[in-house]
DNA sequence: GGGGATTTGTCCGTATGTATC
DNA sequence: CGATACATACGGACAAATCCC
């Protein structure tokens, strides 16, 4: 296949001189990232040499370049040069953030929607790795349960080690886009709340003690335990959510 | 709370005569939408409105829209007006389909990876549904695989009814999220199989029989067997993915 | 259908801040 | 420290698209 035809059906030839539509610039910036085969980190032409290649002005290509931005396509440093960036969710994460904020009536809903699939997610994946998890990876779980404990007993929320913990558990799928997706949901998640103001984690105990529950499921290798254990995570996650919202009201 | 503050922290006071840094103006954009309570399709002040009461070149607000424009935040119509976006899923399908496409080597194990997160999803949202379907969604569901099959029957393929079939099998979830999502994954799935050249379904009698399946299930109520002929189904997906990819190389 | 007003799209030139060497 | 390369920002100008009268 041809270069500079993936992307966009249109070849070159067929916009001398004719004015770019859309989001043109963006893609054919895309389209060169592709063709050089250029990889994340890697140092993308400067906006000189973008603009002589693409024939356009300055500030189409820096137009161009800040959407890609936006889309972690590219990474701009200021002063040094524009790369390839990591594309990441992270558009996911301000999009998601962005239309639950604007529903400023109940953003209850928006929060239960995200919650629902995560938790159609984990339920089905805890089913996948239930059978394959190694005893060292149990152990790994085990010790960040250990620490979760520790912070209950203090009184202390710690959302961090929550994010570990679910992390941690599909390292063993070998897919790298489920984490990072239960990431982006539980940024969203985490983000609005703090936005609204909620407190935190009133029961840290009582949420250590579910995520222990489903360790002691994995370790006995039950996989239908496993996953009555994780929605009663999930349950648990809701009450404490519905619960902040009805307060602020 | 006081307006302008959820976003971002630092007070407008603080920024008089001090350069913004990063994706600041954009933030402020994005705050102004959610202050003044603007709904998707509500006009958004125009470049130069904004130029005044941000305090900055039209350059500067013509980047910050830009980068919105790309996470589908406002919507540009040349010549008329700006607009509030729908805030869909677009730039993660943007974001997947280049990352997809980036992996010139290996794309079957990004498309794997993508496959196997819808495949968890459907596989929960099947079981989530089955119990509570009424005859008349089912019926809905009939029609759809009549004409998947007459499609069948004469050798075409029938991606657009195969998106409508999965999209109308969760309505009645009320989570608006989730057949955004599947769309958004089926989307970067055909995208990329498109740029790929991979040919059409090479047996849609074959596809339209395990829908059959499904709905056969779905009519028994029996989840267990709706969710395994959901999981033959994305057998049947991946076998005809990983086939064109060995016929390529 | 025509014409004027509004708004976005593109371009140029210049000055400034920033990071690397 | 200076020199260089680069991104950031500003102001002005004109073109193109759309709407309204």
């Amino acid at each position: 296949m041809s270069p500079g035809s993936t992307l966009c059906a249109m070849s070159e030839e067929h916009l001398v001189g004719r004015r770019r539509v859309g989001g043109q610039i963006r893609r054919e910036i895309m389209q060169l990232i592709l063709d050089r085969r250029l990889r994340p980190g890697a140092a993308l032409p400067t906006e000189s040499e973008l603009m002589e290649s693409l024939g356009v002005s300055r500030n189409s290509v820096r137009e161009a370049l800040k959407a890609l931005q936006a889309l972690d396509i590219v990474e701009i440093r200021h002063g040094y040069g524009t790369y390839v960036g990591q594309a990441s969710l992270t558009p996911l994460v301000d999009g998601l953030t962005f239309r639950t904020l604007a529903q400023v009536d109940d953003d209850t809903h928006a929060l239960g929607e995200i919650l629902q699939v995560r938790e159609v997610l984990e339920e089905g994946l805890i089913r996948r790795v239930a059978e394959t998890l190694t005893d060292a990876e149990l152990d790994r779980l085990e010790a960040i349960i250990v620490r979760m404990e520790e912070k209950g007993r203090a009184g202390q929320a710690f959302p961090e080690i929550d994010r570990e913990f679910h992390e941690a558990l599909y390292v063993s799928l070998g897919n790298e886009l489920v984490p990072q997706l239960l990431a982006a949901f539980w940024n969203v998640f985490h983000r609005v709340a703090g936005v609204r103001g909620w407190t935190r984690d009133p029961a840290p105990v009582v949420t250590a003690r579910r995520h222990r529950e489903i360790l002691t499921a994995l370790r006995a290798r039950d996989v239908a335990h496993a996953q009555r254990a994780m929605a009663d995570h999930f349950r648990g996650i809701e009450a404490r959510a519905w619960q902040e919202t009805l307060g602020v009201k």
